[in-house]
DNA sequence: CGGCTTACG
DNA sequence: CGTA
DNA sequence: GCCG
C-alpha cells in the first residue's frame, strides 16, 4: 500500500501507518510497481495522477486507487479489505464539471435576482453565515458615517440571498454566480467556513462601545445620533443616564422607565390576544371591521418586539372616526399606558409637487397610533377574560395630535394626568406588563398594500420597492402603487393581487422574512 | 462612480 | 432625528 | 459593500 501524503494531516497520516504496519498491512515508502493500492485524500483520479507524476498513466488502472476510507476499514479489518464501490476514488472531471454546470444552472434559475422574487422562509439552512453577516451590518448600521448605512444594506443583502438558498453552503465555490455576495462577505464566509468563526465580527462582539449603542439605540426614542451623545458624555449603562439632561419625548421618558418590559419578547398568544380584545372593541363601534394582525407574527414568528394591527372596513369610508373612540375604549378597559395619536393630517401644500399628488389624493384617511399598552399578565396564560373587571389602574396618557396645542402643552398634558412619574409607576406593584402597540387605520382601497406593508419585513419591503422602481418604473408604497408611465394608481383587491400587479410570484407572509 | 424604500411627525 |  |  502507498499511502499519498497530500491533503491528509501529518499526525493523523503518521498514526495510521503505524497502526497499519501493527496490523501487517506492507505500506510502500513510494510509489511503484509493486504497489497494489494507492490511498489518498484527493478526491478525483486526475489529481492522482498528476500529483504521483507518474510516466505511465495506463498502469494506474491495474492498480485500485482508494480513499482513506478503505485504509481505516483495513486497519479495523487487520488486514487489506476488498475494495467496494463507497472506496473508490472516481474520475469526476466530467461529472464534477457538470455538477458545477448543474449548480450555477440552478442559481441563475431558482436565485433570481431581487429577494422579493424569492422565498425567504425563516428557518434556514445558513445561519452560521447570515447571523455574524447581521452583525457586520448592525455594526455599519450604528457607526453611521457617510457610506455606512449602505455598506449595511450590503451586508443585509448578503446575509439575505443566503437565507433563501435551498442548501448549505459548504465551500466558497457554492457562491459563484450568486449576487450580492462580494469579497468582504466572502471573506466573512470563508473565516467560518475554515475556522467557524470570524475574527472581524468576533472584534465586534467585543467592542464596548458597540454594545453601550446597541443598548442605548433599543431604547425606544433612541437612534444612533442621540445614542452617540451620550456615549461621549460617558455614559454606559442605563443607570448613567440622567433624566434631566434628556430630550423631552414622551417615547424617551417612558422608553427609559419600561425599557426592560419594552425589550421582553412579546408572545403570540400575547399578541393573539390582544388581537382578539382589539376587534371586540372596534366591532362594537362599527359592524364588519376587520382587524389584522400584523408585522412578525404574520411572518410567523413566535415571539415579537411590537405587536402591530391594521385596521379597516370594507365599504369604503366606514373607518373614518373609529380609532379616537377605539383608543378610548381601550383606555376604559385599562389598556393604554401612553401613546401618540397621528391623525390624518390633509395639507394641501402636498399637491405642489409631481406625483405625489396622486399618491396624497387617497391620503386623507390614514391615521395610526404608536404607543404603550398595558398588557395583563394573564394575558400570558390565555386568561383574557379576567381584565374585564380591573378597576385599579393608572389613568392613561392619550396624547393628542390637534393642532391647537402648542408641544409644550401636550407635554404638560401627559405630566398632568398621570399620578406617578412613569420610573415610579415601573416600581410599582402591578399586574401588568407594558408592550409597544402599532394602530394603523386604512382605508379600504389602500389595504392590501398596506397589508404588505406592514407585514414587512423591512429588508422585503426595502427590495419590493426598488424592484417596483428600477423593473417597472412604479413607485411603491404602503398606500399604494403608482405606475410611473401612465400616471395612475393600480389598485388592488387581495393581497395576491399586490403581486400580481407587480409582476411577481406571490410570496407568502412566512416567506417574507429576508 | 452613482445609487441604495418610502413615508410620517 | 426617530418611527414604521 | 456591492452592483451596473
Amino acid at each position: 500500500v502507498f499511502v499519498m501524503p497530500q491533503r491528509i494531516q501529518k499526525q493523523r497520516l503518521d498514526d495510521m501507518k503505524k497502526s497499519a504496519i501493527k496490523k501487517n498491512i506492507r505500506i510502500s515508502p513510494q510509489y511503484c510497481d509493486s504497489v497494489t493500492h494507492v490511498v489518498t485524500g484527493f478526491e478525483t483520479l486526475d489529481q492522482v495522477i498528476k500529483s504521483l507524476n507518474v510516466e505511465l498513466p495506463e498502469a494506474l488502472k491495474e492498480k485500485y486507487i482508494v480513499n482513506l476510507s478503505w485504509f481505516v476499514d483495513s486497519i479495523k479489518a487487520c488486514k487489506p479489505v476488498p475494495v467496494e464501490d463507497k472506496h473508490r476514488v472516481k474520475n469526476k472531471i466530467k461529472q464534477e464539471v457538470s455538477i458545477d454546470e448543474e449548480k450555477s444552472n440552478t442559481v441563475q434559475n431558482s436565485i433570481p435576482e431581487w429577494a422579493c422574487q424569492r422565498s425567504t422562509p425563516l428557518l434556514h439552512k445558513n445561519s452560521k453565515f447570515t447571523e455574524p453577516l447581521e452583525i457586520l451590518e448592525k455594526f455599519a448600521e450604528l457607526r453611521d458615517q457617510e457610506q455606512d448605512y449602505s455598506r449595511a444594506l450590503a451586508f443585509r443583502r448578503a446575509s439575505c440571498v443566503l437565507k433563501s438558498l435551498p442548501y448549505q453552503v459548504s465551500d466558497l465555490y457554492c457562491l459563484k454566480n450568486i449576487k450580492d455576495i462580494g469579497g468582504h462577505s466572502s471573506r466573512v464566509i470563508k473565516d467560518i467556513l475554515e475556522d467557524g468563526y470570524c475574527q472581524e465580527v468576533q472584534d465586534i462582539l467585543n467592542n464596548p462601545w458597540f454594545h453601550k449603542m446597541k443598548l442605548f439605540t433599543s431604547i425606544f426614542g433612541i437612534g444612533p445620533s442621540t445614542a452617540k451623545k451620550w456615549i461621549d458624555k460617558g455614559w454606559s449603562t442605563l443607570d448613567d443616564i440622567n433624566i434631566e439632561e434628556v430630550r423631552n419625548d414622551w417615547r424617551v421618558t417612558w422608553g427609559i422607565a419600561f425599557h426592560y418590559e419594552l425589550n421582553d419578547f412579546v408572545s403570540r398568544k400575547e399578541a393573539d390576544i390582544f388581537c382578539d380584545i382589539v376587534r371586540d372593541e372596534a366591532e362594537k363601534l362599527l359592524p364588519g371591521v376587520i382587524v389584522q394582525l400584523t408585522g412578525g407574527f404574520r411572518r410567523g414568528k413566535e415571539r415579537g418586539h411590537d405587536v402591530d394591527l391594521l385596521i379597516t372596513h370594507p365599504e369604503l369610508g366606514h373607518e373614518i372616526g373609529l380609532l379616537s373612540p377605539l383608543l378610548q375604549a381601550l383606555e376604559n378597559r385599562g389598556l393604554i399606558l401612553c401613546g401618540n395619536h397621528e391623525r390624518a393630517t390633509f395639507n394641501p401644500e402636498v399637491y405642489q409637487r409631481d406625483f405625489k399628488l396622486s399618491m396624497r389624493g387617497q391620503l386623507d384617511h390614514f391615521e395610526k397610533w404608536l404607543g404603550i399598552c398595558k398588557f395583563p399578565k394573564s394575558f400570558k396564560e390565555g386568561k383574557s377574560e379576567l381584565l374585564e373587571n380591573k378597576t385599579n389602574h393608572v389613568k392613561a396618557a392619550i396624547i393628542p395630535n390637534s393642532l391647537d396645542e402648542e408641544p409644550a402643552r401636550k407635554l404638560q398634558k401627559i405630566t398632568s394626568t398621570i399620578d406617578q412619574s412613569p420610573l415610579e409607576l415601573f416600581k410599582s406593584d402591578r399586574d401588568w406588563t407594558a408592550r409597544r402597540v402599532d394602530l394603523i387605520i386604512s382605508p379600504y382601497d389602500q389595504y392590501y398594500y398596506a397589508l404588505v406593508g406592514w407585514t414587512g419585513n423591512k429588508h422585503f419591503n426595502r427590495d419590493l420597492r426598488l424592484y417596483s422602481q428600477r423593473v417597472l418604473s412604479m413607485k411603491l408604497t404602503s398606500h399604494g402603487l403608482f405606475d410611473m408611465k401612465k400616471s395612475e394608481l393600480v389598485p388592488a383587491s387581495s393581497e395576491e393581487e399586490v403581486f400580481t400587479n407587480l409582476n411577481l410570484k406571490y410570496q407568502k407572509p412566512e416567506h417574507r422574512n429576508c
